[in-house]
RNA sequence: GCCCGCGUGGUGGAAUGGUAGACACAGGGGACUUAAAAUCCCCAGCCUUCGGGCGUACCGGUUCGAGUCCGGUCGCGGGUACCA
């Protein structure tokens, strides 16, 4: 009898696949269609085992929906535009453009013998210039719609590279490569009106009933409604024009509590007034010295400086407030100026404190809650309850002395309305979302800078705007900082399209999160020479079901939702489009030990000197061998001086990182196992959501058992057994396999799914039915494992005498008749602890299980004669009693 | 800092508020074999005076009943608007 040899038969049913274009997408009959997508790679090389998990997930969802009827969209491309290409031109010298293309290459390669059933002939990268040409004709169209526009904002600026950084290329402040503390810069780049929309994008997380809980709560946190007052302080003797003070607060209840009024460093204010004031304008220079981060700003010390400047509290014309520059003020956010009431605020009272300002309670804990309470001017912490819950205010405006903090602040914008005092607004913390790089590798912004006509769009026909390739007739010189657009000796020269003068093209690239926000759209039609096609995109789109990583539970999927707006808009896609994924799931990493050892290091230092250094030494998981959870060096290593067969130190689940050797490849694994085996395990050993770590041995483990159902199917197809009395429990078996494996498939429950086909297989070994009730067995078991194991159910599906491909049979049905049991057992509970069980038929009534369970033995002794205090039946589940 | 998750045996994990540990790895025992590999079968949370007791990161709460719900603490991970 053969041995399953996935070598031999993995290229078989590809190139089969392949023939009978089994995963091409087509519109066949009046099938329904299903779109399933996984978050398209970034080109960074190899592929990595985490691929391999996320795209076996949605190759499983994928052969699931064909089994069961569907036109299905399936569709592969590459996320091709950013900065890795060129930091590797920077690093290695080449080309960004053929760096890119080569990674491209050797990943399709890779991705090829692992049997995804993907529409190859949809392919496309979005540094593609036919993808890039259509993104540039959406960005005209956006900005004929007035979803674009340009405005002044703040970049990393490193003063000695003399070039924008990204916030990853800011390394404590610092510049990556020179060293020197970064700045802030201001520069005139193109944003998208994403806040225009920021009510509608909060209001249809609701709308979204497949998508992860977590995602809308950090999405809607993000885009962040708030409800406030704005209002104005008057200020006293302030520079002309800045006789008011505008502010935004969430809490106008606590105005009777301010304290000071801080405004941002970027406030016109302080650049006013540090015109005449060099000790502020030190002061916000350092403020401006920082990383543009959200996370460096919160981070930061809270300094302040105050500028000297008073204004008045509106309500009380005698009362004085000072004016601060603070730097935990960001100008982006509501007005760019607060008021500051340090007995409700962390942040605001430690503020005060520091800056010894007074500290004023409005409210404190309701009568009878006060507890330990200590006041904050007493010393205490800010005093900071839920909105809800009721306190005891102590200087209220109209509102009751016991009141919520949620009734206060609409008492208060009430008073602060009919008193002319300010405004209840709505705002939102999300912002416009800056769209310019100051880079070569990304798509070019197709607009021109005329002297005559300004920034002027460029003419459709004129698309694609192509990168150069190089520089005055030689290869682009990505050894200098800075954009090689900008320095590009002709590229930038045009004509204008509006006067036909010499002009000057935009040299400012688009954000690579601008290429990933319609290619889902793009594959419906990915050779349409405008964006889309409307008729392909009316048929496929939605996504039906979206799978990629948590990391992108915000940016990316906000940008897409906008972004699929803004098309449905400008006529690029249909109403029906406006939230384009209907069920999102965001699965785990692939996680792997860290295997090391730390030593001391000989190096020499400064004068030549040898010197030491405790550092880690870390080993390959080839150069380990794993006993009994311990793990040891397989051969001698000269480095630590540590001989073979010593134990190392064993760090688990660790993220796979190039630098801590720990990293698996997938070709490898292909070549030991074959892809069933990497399919199979990816998905077997954790729940999709979560991480889940290779091992060596569960790899294996994995193998051995498609070793052991193809040995299962072989034998059976090789027997010929007459049918026996065990024929019937085996199908009924096999109906419950198939209506529990179709649940797991459903719910993306595949590791639950997989135990159940483990524990089939296991029954399937040791039944003693008939040839007939075993092949219906062993042909169900390989149509349930086909969407995670397609090659070796092909060929056991072959081996059985399976009609055409598996890929193509349908799914099988469970015959619900079988699925019912007639009996079922019931533990019995003590107090909630387990002492007992009884089996009764599945519709015993209530009163004779009670019967039943009072006259069981551990009952009995419990009860000792009494009579039980409650007796709680959950029928088909589970009995209490209670003593 | 802020927002969002996660935490269960030696390991990965299972469990609509209802028998905690399914299924698997590693481990132990056995069968087959001259032997090994491969394969097949069985055992197994921890402690125990063998009555039972303790157990889902930690502390507390709700409930007849909590891994699951609520509050707090600790640890880890993701995001934090120019990494993708």
């Amino acid at each position: 009898m053969s041995r399953y040899d996935p070598a031999s038969i993995e290229p078989k049913w590809q190139a089969a696949w392949e023939e009978a274009l089994t995963f091409k997408a087509t519109r066949e009959g009046d099938k329904p269609k299903y779109y399933v997508l996984e978050m398209f790679p970034y080109p960074s090389g190899r592929i990595h085992i985490g691929h391999v998990r996320n795209y076996t997930m949605g190759d499983v969802i994928a052969r699931y929906k064909k089994q069961n009827g569907f036109n299905v969209l399936h569709p592969m491309g590459f996320d091709a535009f950013g900065m890795p290409a060129e930091n590797a031109a920077m690093a290695s010298g080449g080309h960004p453009k053929d760096w890119t293309y080569g990674n491209i290459d050797t990943m399709v390669g890779q991705m090829k013998p692992l049997g995804f059933g993907l529409d190859w002939s949809r392919m496309f990268a979005t540094c593609d210039p036919e993808y890039y040409g259509q993104q540039q004709a959406l960005f005209l169209d956006f900005l004929e719609k007035g979803l674009v526009y340009r405005k002044n904002a703040m970049v990393n600026w490193d003063p000695v590279d003399m070039t924008v950084l990204a916030n990853e290329q800011v390394i404590d402040g610092c510049g990556w490569r020179s060293g020197a503390p970064v700045e802030r810069k201001e520069l005139t780049q193109w944003f998208f009106k994403i806040s225009d929309k920021s009510g509608e994008l909060l209001d249809a997380l609701d709308t979204l009933d497949n998508w992860p809980a977590k995602v809308k709560t950090m999405q809607a946190n993000w885009i962040g409604r708030s409800r406030g007052l704005q209002f104005a302080f008057s200020t006293i003797d302030a520079p002309e024009g800045f006789d008011r003070i505008e502010v935004y607060t969430t809490r106008p209840d606590t105005l009777m509590g301010a304290s000071f009024v801080g405004i941002s460093p970027d406030h016109p204010l302080a650049k006013q007034l540090e015109k005449d004031n060099a000790d502020l304008a030190a002061f916000t220079a350092e403020c401006r010295k920082m990383a543009t981060t959200e996370e460096a700003m919160e981070k930061a010390e809270k300094k302040g400086f105050d500028t000297g400047l008073r204004v008045r509290h509106p309500f009380d014309t005698a009362w004085e407030l000072p004016v601060y520059v603070a730097n935990f003020i960001l100008m982006d956010y509501g007005t760019g100026a607060i008021f500051g009431c340090p007995a409700h605020d962390q942040r605001d009272l430690d503020f005060a404190r520091k800056y010894d300002l007074p500290v004023v309670s409005t409210f404190a804990p309701a009568m009878g809650e006060e507890g330990t309470f200590i006041l904050p001017e007493d010393g205490g912490p800010a005093y900071v309850p839920p909105k809800q819950e009721t306190v005891r205010w102590l200087k209220p405006f109209n509102w009751d002395e016991a009141a919520t903090g949620e009734a206060a602040i609409e008492a208060a914008i009430d008073f602060c309305e009919k008193n002319g005092v300010g405004q209840g607004v709505t705002k939102f913390r999300l912002r416009d979302w800056g769209l310019s790089r100051q880079r070569y590798w990304g798509c070019p912004i197709p607009v021109v800078h005329c002297d005559t006509c300004g920034v002027v769009p460029e003419k459709k026909e004129n698309l694609p705007i192509q990168l150069p390739y190089d520089e005055a007739g030689k290869p682009i010189d990505f050894s200098i900082p800075g954009n090689p657009l900008d320095r590009h000796p002709n590229w930038r020269d045009c004509e204008c399209p509006s006067c036909g003068k010499p002009a000057k093209r935009e040299t400012d690239t688009m954000d690579t999160f601008v290429d990933s926000s319609w290619y889902f759209a793009r594959f419906t039609a990915p050779r349409a020479t405008t964006p889309t096609d409307l008729s392909e995109a009316e048929y496929w789109m939605n996504v039906d079901q979206y799978i990629g990583g948590i990391e992108h539970a915000i940016l990316h999927l906000l940008y897409s939702r906008f972004f699929a707006r803004g098309m449905i808009e400008t006529g690029h896609l249909p109403e029906s489009a406006k939230e384009p994924f209907n069920a999102l799931f965001t699965q785990g990493m692939v996680t792997h030990a860290i295997y090391r050892r730390s030593y001391l290091k000989r190096i020499d230092d400064i004068d030549g000197a040898p010197a030491h250094l405790t550092t880690y030494r870390y080993y390959y998981p080839e150069e380990i061998a794993v006993r009994e959870g311990k793990a040891y060096l397989v051969n001698d290593d000269v480095e630590t001086q540590l001989k073979a067969g010593d134990e190392v130190e064993v760090v688990p689940s660790a993220k796979m990182s190039k630098s801590k050797n720990n990293v698996v490849d997938p070709m490898a694994i292909i070549s030991t196992y074959g892809a069933d085996t990497a399919r199979w395990f990816v998905l077997s050993d954790s729940p999709p959501e979560r991480d889940v770590e290779w091992t060596a041995s569960g790899a294996e483990a994995a193998n051995k058992h498609l070793g052991r159902v193809y040995r299962i199917a072989a034998e059976i197809a090789a027997g010929d057994a007459p049918s026996t009395k065990e024929d019937e429990a085996l199908l009924k078996e096999t109906h419950k396999t198939i209506h529990d494996v179709t649940m797991g498939v459903e719910s993306f429950g595949f590791n639950a799914a997989i135990a159940k086909l483990y524990g089939f297989t296991n029954t399937l070994s040791k039944s003693r039915a008939g040839k007939e009730a075993k092949t219906f067995a062993a042909k169900t078991l390989a149509q349930l494992m086909s969407p995670m194991t397609p090659h070796l159910s092909e060929e056991i599906w072959q081996l059985l005498g399976g009609e055409g491909l598996i890929a193509d049979a349908p799914w099988p049905k469970a015959d619900e008749a079988m699925l019912v049991e007639d009996s079922v057992t019931l533990p019995i509970q003590v107090n909630g602890k387990r002492r007992g069980e009884i089996e009764v038929p599945k519709d015993m009534p209530k009163e004779e299980v009670e019967k039943l369970v009072l006259a069981h033995d551990a009952v009995v002794k419990a009860l000792d004669g009494g009579t039980p205090k409650k007796l709680i039946v959950v029928p088909g589940r589970i009995v209490n009693v209670v003593v």
